[in-house]
DNA sequence: TCGCTAACTTGACTCATTCCAGATAAGACT
DNA sequence: AGTCTTATCTGGAATGAGTCAAGTTAGCGA
């Protein structure tokens, strides 16, 4: 069997990953990539933490770093749900979106509706030059939508 | 000619609108609403700014009470562009979606392309209950535009 | 006009994140 | 292997946005 098979199929190691960006390969950037790939959208601390139990101490500034520089050489993508801190994913270069769930916070990845990109351009742009849609849908997980049911 | 018509056709005057919605009237109130019907997407420090420039002391948590209690009952909408502080609006109840500037961060109205509300539903919604999409374009704005084209 | 209660004041405090700056460690090109 | 850089570490301090808590003020219905 291969050794370190990349998570995605088509897709490269994380090591492959940060030198093709033209990125070190360094402990704390593996540790981070990984642990992003077993918990997407985890905030910086939950990053840390999973990164500290693979490899010991790192400091926090080492995963603030990591994380921006990552995200800087796109390897890593930004989300800043509205009401919790910065989340990360791997997921990058494709339009995908995201749902959250109001109650616990939970973010899961929904794919953009059909094959088309419904909502990338606005129509009368007011002159901007608009690179992104940014789509977040706002709803109650499944968890947290039978627990009010049985609250109620 | 009318004292203090409201500022959009159709809707009520401030005061009333606290009434409407049960609140009472009070100077902070109706200071926060003229605030943000003058400057719209103003963060609370702004808001904050116009508020005293108009009645004098108010407090830091005073402006913060009012935006949430406002906000809840549906007097304001909040936003938050990733990277900004938390930003609020007088137009409420219809589906329209934010233009914001990379640049300098500045926030415009867009109008949900068409009539229809296009991307409201993700097809498997992963079994949550969805009750809003929010959707965020990111850009230059005409300014940053062609202040980046000098530069170059 | 009175009194109840929502709204406001003050001030301390949390939390995520950034900045700083010198010292140390470790990739990677030659 | 050696050297040059780029990352990381320690750890302290600062920032900005927003919250908590307890006491005071003032809207508004009776």
């Amino acid at each position: 069997m291969a050794t370190d098979a990349p998570a995605t199929p088509g897709e490269l190691a994380p090591e492959d990953r940060l030198r093709a960006a033209g990125l070190r390969v360094t402990a704390p950037r593996l540790g981070v990539l990984t642990a992003l790939e077993r918990e997407p959208h985890a905030d910086a601390d939950t990053v840390a933490r999973h990164v500290r139990a693979a490899l010991g101490a790192v400091s926090t500034q080492a995963v603030y770093d990591v994380l921006h520089a990552l995200t800087e050489a796109g390897l890593l993508r930004r989300i800043e749900p509205a009401g919790s801190a910065a989340r990360y994913e791997t997921r990058v270069g494709d339009n995908h979106h995201h749902l959250v769930c109001r109650s616990c916070g939970v973010v899961v990845d929904v794919e953009c509706s059909g094959d088309a990109v419904p909502c990338l351009t606005p129509e009368p742009a007011h002159g901007f030059v608009v690179d992104e849609a940014e789509v977040t849908f706002w709803g109650l997980c499944p968890t947290c939508t039978s627990e009010s049911k049985e609250n109620a």
